[in-house]
DNA sequence: TGATGACGGTTTTTT
DNA sequence: ACCGTCATCA
């Protein structure tokens, strides 16, 4: 507890009762926060009474192995997750009370895209017109929010009809085969708070409630924060200029307005930054300082000013990928670490040139983001067959499996058991039984074979013998070359259960809050959709970290290089058709800037090929939103041009660069986004007020604007 | 059943 | 450019 700074101590020690503690970044946030808990327990608080909340498992971890370090007690009494993981913890606990079934598994995204479109297939909607990816994000969206179908039918507007018929449709789908999915554990654990004697029992026993990254939080997770914190020991930390969720629902109202829902609410800034040299500092202040509506807070440091930000200007993507690695390899000639540099950017199509150059060179390198490891495919299938064994009723589970490894059950079949199952309000599981055809009846033993099977085996005995006996072993081993790979992770699901089985024994189940709950099988199987996996991913050896600039927030590196920075791209296009849609771009910059100790370099390139082609780039504003004075240029030295010849610069004459205007008798004023051109003709890509349009050469008649 | 080509979409990501 | 999805055909 020692070291803390005035501003930390005056958060740490806080009175009981409501406490925003807006904490800039590398202000030593998560130092508060255990802290905080350490202080409380040091008063008296029982660890049972408290409770901390997290976005993301990782934090989670890091919380509690450093309290872990700084208090003696036993701390498995406190309740610290993420607030999913918390409310499935409250729906296993009280799935009777929510009518749930006591077995209830929980749909990861892809889950429960598949079942969308699955429900919109049966309603038989154009996907062409009614894209299910659309529909599984806005149907997210709405759970954030916590409207129900029936919301949805009265206050959207184009399209409520159709909406909420799939989202209803959906809801029933889900249960019917005992599934909830991420929204759902949310809003159900919302719901439970509609109980008074289970509000009441939680409200007596939580004392104090606090929260990390509190400007995520939306709007049902502070629905049942504020529920359930009614004795107002409600302390919550986050940064307003860090936030930059609000695309997947995340609501910083809540941290502005915070003050108004507990009037009594101390706030404390902390502007102290331990991580960055001043000049980096300086550079992110004056970029942040651009967005309006902030809560206002300005990072300071005792540091020096440090080496100036640097800014290098590309040719293109590739010569930006070159300079970058040569400079990470200056690094690590000066006796740095690779695994001190990161390499961060908007998309993650931009790891793609990095890489190359970093293969070419030699350099070891890790990229974060992609498919986890639970969401590999022939890990899910796997685990389907899991999921069977605990649930036939899960069509989810079934749909995915029932032809995999193929057994000659095809979309004729399915379709059958579909209407079957629908008509008559059965799952896939009893329309199959009921269907008694040969090779779906092949399907429904194997599952009840293995399931007698393997009754009394450990968990990792029932995962090896689901992968032998579902075939799911041979069939991925003829797969040529990408057999290797498909067979060493489903060893590692294995290997995975086993060690998840370790750790269950040596912690026991219970029926206590923080305690596992009672069912091994059903219990790993959230562990697969709730914690999709990379869980030790510190454990990596010395790498190049490679990242989007929404997995870099949190981190910290010596060396950092901002790339891409132009109008387009960062700021993204689509975020650029609204105002607040730029603010947070413009945090997305302040993060990545404020990720870097020592160096920061940003780039940008002049020209980018992007989507297939080749863009002349306009330097992102971003750039130009820090003083001139506080930015040290960069020129490349000689022009590397890109090994393959570009592709649109094959023979006709554009007389319209792009992003020209132009003016067209009948759509009206337009800009120039594309074209292409094949030596006789070409079209041009022009977005028109009334929308994006291709226009051929020879035939529109186009003028251009100054 | 599996291979092949056309087509469309394409920011960010946890849980 | 590239990837996933879907229709078509051997």
């Amino acid at each position: 507890m020692n070291g803390l700074n005035p501003r930390q101590w005056e958060a740490v020690t806080a009175p009981a009762g409501p406490a925003l503690v807006l904490a800039g970044a590398g202000s030593g946030k998560t130092r508060v926060l255990t802290s905080r808990i350490a202080h409380l327990l040091e008063g008296g608080v029982r660890p049972g009474e408290i409770l901390a909340v997290t976005f993301t498992n990782k934090a989670a971890r890091e919380m509690r192995e450093r309290l872990g370090r700084m208090v003696s007690l036993d701390l498995r009494p406190l309740w610290m997750g993420t607030f999913h993981g918390v409310a499935h913890r409250l729906l296993r606990l009280h799935h009777g009370a929510l009518d749930l079934p006591e077995g209830f598994q929980v749909l990861d995204a892809e889950d429960s895209l598949r079942l969308i479109r699955r429900v919109m297939r049966e309603a038989q909607l154009d996907e062409k017109q009614w894209p299910p990816r659309a529909m599984a994000a806005r149907i997210s969206r709405w759970k954030d929010e916590g409207w129900g179908p029936e919301q949805v039918r009265t206050q959207e507007g184009r399209g409520a009809v159709i909406y909420a018929q799939v989202y209803g449709a959906y809801e029933s789908a889900k249960a019917r085969s005992g599934l909830v999915d991420f929204g759902d554990l949310l809003l159900y654990a919302l719901r439970l708070w509609q109980v008074p004697e289970i509000l009441a029992q939680y409200q007596r026993r939580i004392q104090h409630v606090l929260v990390d990254e509190f400007q995520d939080t939306n709007a049902v997770q502070y629905a049942w924060l504020k529920a359930l914190a009614q004795h107002q020991n409600l302390f919550v930390v986050g940064d307003d200029d860090q936030a930059i969720y609000a695309w997947r629902g995340a609501r910083v109202e809540n941290l502005l307005r915070f003050g108004e829902d507990f009037p009594a609410t101390r706030v404390v800034r902390l502007e102290q930054n331990y991580r960055s040299t001043g000049a980096i500092l300086q550079a992110a202040n004056a970029v942040i300082a651009h967005n309006p509506d902030r809560l206002g807070k300005t990072l300071w440091t005792e540091h020096g000013a440090g080496e100036a930000v640097q800014v290098y200007t590309a040719y293109n993507e590739v010569d930006e990928a070159r300079y970058v690695v040569g400079r990470v390899q200056q690094w690590l000639a000066a006796g740095g670490k690779r695994a001190e540099c990161a390499i961060l950017y908007r998309s993650n199509a931009q790891s793609r040139a990095f890489e190359e150059a970093l293969v070419r060179e030699g350099v070891p390198y890790r990229v974060y983001g992609g498919l986890r490891f639970f969401e590999r495919a022939e890990v899910k299938d796997a685990l389907a067959y899991l999921r069977l064994l605990a649930n036939r009723h899960d069509d989810t589970a079934f749909e995915r499996v029932v032809n995999v490894p193929a057994r000659g059950i095809g979309a004729v079949t399915l379709d059958r058991l579909r209407a079957a199952a629908r008509a008559q309000g059965l799952s896939l599981w009893q329309a199959a039984g009921a269907l008694g055809q040969g090779k779906v009846n092949e399907f429904l033993n194997l599952v009840n074979r293995l399931d007698r099977e393997l009754a009394v085996a450990t968990l990792a005995g029932k995962m090896e013998g689901v992968i032998v006996g579902s075939e799911l072993r041979t069939w991925h081993a003829r797969e040529g070359e990408r057999a290797e790979g498909r067979l060493e992770n489903l060893d590692e699901l294995v290997t995975a259960a086993r060690s998840y089985e370790q750790q269950w024994s040596a912690e026991g189940p219970g029926s206590d809050l923080a305690a596992q709950p009672g069912n091994l099988l059903s219990e790993f199987l959230t562990h697969a959709a709730l914690e999709a996996g990379e869980g030790a991913g510190d454990a990596w050896e010395d790498c190049v970290q490679l990242m989007s600039l929404h997995s870099a927030k949190g981190l910290e590196f010596p060396l950092v290089f901002l790339t891409g920075l132009e109008e387009g791209l960062f700021p993204h296009q689509r975020a650029l058709e609204d105002a607040q849609g730029l603010s947070e771009e413009r945090r997305l910059c302040y993060v990545g800037m404020t990720r870097a100790m020592r160096v920061l370099v940003l780039s940008h390139a002049e020209s980018r090929r992007l989507h297939g082609s080749e863009r002349q780039a306009i330097p992102s504003r971003f750039l130009r939103e820090v003083p001139s004075e506080l930015l040290q240029d960069l020129r490349p030295r000689a022009k590397i041009s890109r090994p393959a010849a570009p592709v649109r610069t094959v023979g006709a004459d554009i007389p319209y660069p792009l992003g020209c205007r132009i003016q067209h008798p009948v759509f009206g004023e337009g800009v120039v986004l594309d074209y292409e051109a094949d030596g006789r003709q070409g079209r041009i890509q022009v977005r028109f007020p009334s929308g994006v349009k291709w226009l051929a050469l020879g035939i529109a008649p186009l003028e251009r604007l100054a």
